[in-house]
DNA sequence: CTCTTGACGCCGG
DNA sequence: TCCGGCGCCAAGA
């Protein structure tokens, strides 16, 4: 598999997580089956862009640390499953809740 | 070829 | 909960 095709597969999965929902770096990278979470961390931080980037966390239930509060507004606005104080700026996602199966839709 | 770095993950303390 | 260490895989210096 090369990089292009790579980057496509993972771009796909994310674009395929339905609101309310995330999935996590290494989630990803095992669905992909190719490479690890920090694989996908690469992706995500040049192609990001163009997906919902704030369905994809870390595997403890944050957001990613590039976060510079965006994804807390949408996770409010999708309804996503959280854990705790929203108005600490500590969001946490119930990952138990959140986590969705791109096999399993 | 080696070393560092990163939108990560898991295990302690 | 926060912090540090080690493992992980690939890219770039």
């Amino acid at each position: 598999m090369d990089q292009e095709a790579y980057v496509e597969a993972v771009l796909r999965v994310v674009e395929s997580i339905p609101p309310g929902r995330v999935l996590s770096y290494g989630a990803i990278a095992e669905y992909v089956g190719q490479g690890g979470p920090r694989q996908v961390g690469a992706v995500m931080a040049t192609y990001g862009g163009s997906v919902p980037w704030w369905r994809v966390v870390r595997a403890d239930g944050r957001p990613p640390l590039c976060d510079t509060g965006e994804a807390r507004a949408e996770y409010l606005r999708e309804g996503t499953p959280l854990r705790g104080r929203l108005d600490d700026g500590l969001t946490r996602i119930d990952m138990a809740a959140a986590l969705w199966s791109p096999a399993s839709p």
